[in-house]
DNA sequence: CAAACGATCTCCT
DNA sequence: GGAGATCGTTTGC
């Protein structure tokens, strides 16, 4: 069992987080067990200045109240049949968010194998929507601490290589649309979109 | 009230 | 690997 990311550690940059929260490990507990998995993939959304972001021009609803609020809790919302999970990070009346869309199994895989109603490995958590069947992650879940049960992010190791893009589905959003806000562990068979262009950057 | 939005699944090639 | 159908919530008319 590795150490669970303190409140700390959320307070960074969004940027900054959304590169740091690669290889950790996400877990969601359930009376039916337990299931995790490393983030391989997120998309930072940065507050009222990005137009692709919920939060955009400080757009305060019910919706993305909890964008507002201290960094390090979930913020999930139903995208269509599909519930999709985010880090809130940012400072305090800051709404920004750190979308999670890939992750790769680790504990519960036949826990998520029943979920996903699959038996194939790549299908369970190579998408946004996956992860949150595979992990039953729902919105029950909104506005949870992400640092206690029973759902919570662990260290989990620092990837060698990762790379930076544009962000997945977001073409009708002006400018915002072109800024390299999507980070992946590079190479890894978890990604949800591989994409041609993409800069490699290495950690400090 | 109608339209738009984005992810997944299915089917096809 | 790609195009089209499907779906629930939010937002625009």
């Amino acid at each position: 069992m590795s150490e669970m990311l303190s409140s700390q550690f959320y307070r960074q940059p969004t940027l900054e987080l959304a590169k740091a929260l690669l290889g950790c490990l996400l877990v969601k507990e359930t009376p039916d067990g337990t299931a995790s998995g490393y983030i391989v993939e997120t998309e930072a959304y940065k507050g009222p200045d990005d137009q692709a972001a919920h939060s955009y021009k400080n757009r305060r609803t019910k919706r993305t109240e909890v964008m507002f609020h201290h960094p390090g809790v979930a913020y999930t919302y139903v995208m269509h049949t599909h519930c999709l999970v985010n880090v809130v990070s940012g400072a305090l009346e800051k709404p920004e968010a750190i979308l999670i869309r890939a992750i790769e199994p680790v504990e519960g895989i036949e826990l998520m194998k029943e979920r996903r109603k699959t038996t194939i490995l790549k299908n369970l958590t190579s998408g946004p929507g996956k992860l949150t069947k595979a992990l039953d992650i729902h919105m029950g879940d909104y506005g949870q601490k992400l640092i206690e049960k029973p759902i919570y992010i662990l260290k989990g190791y620092t990837p060698a290589i990762i790379s930076e893009g544009k962000r997945i589905g977001i073409d009708n959003s002006g400018e915002a649309k072109d800024y390299p806000w999507r980070y992946w562990i590079t190479d890894n068979p978890f990604v949800s979109k591989h994409q041609k262009e993409e800069n490699r950057i290495h950690l400090p």
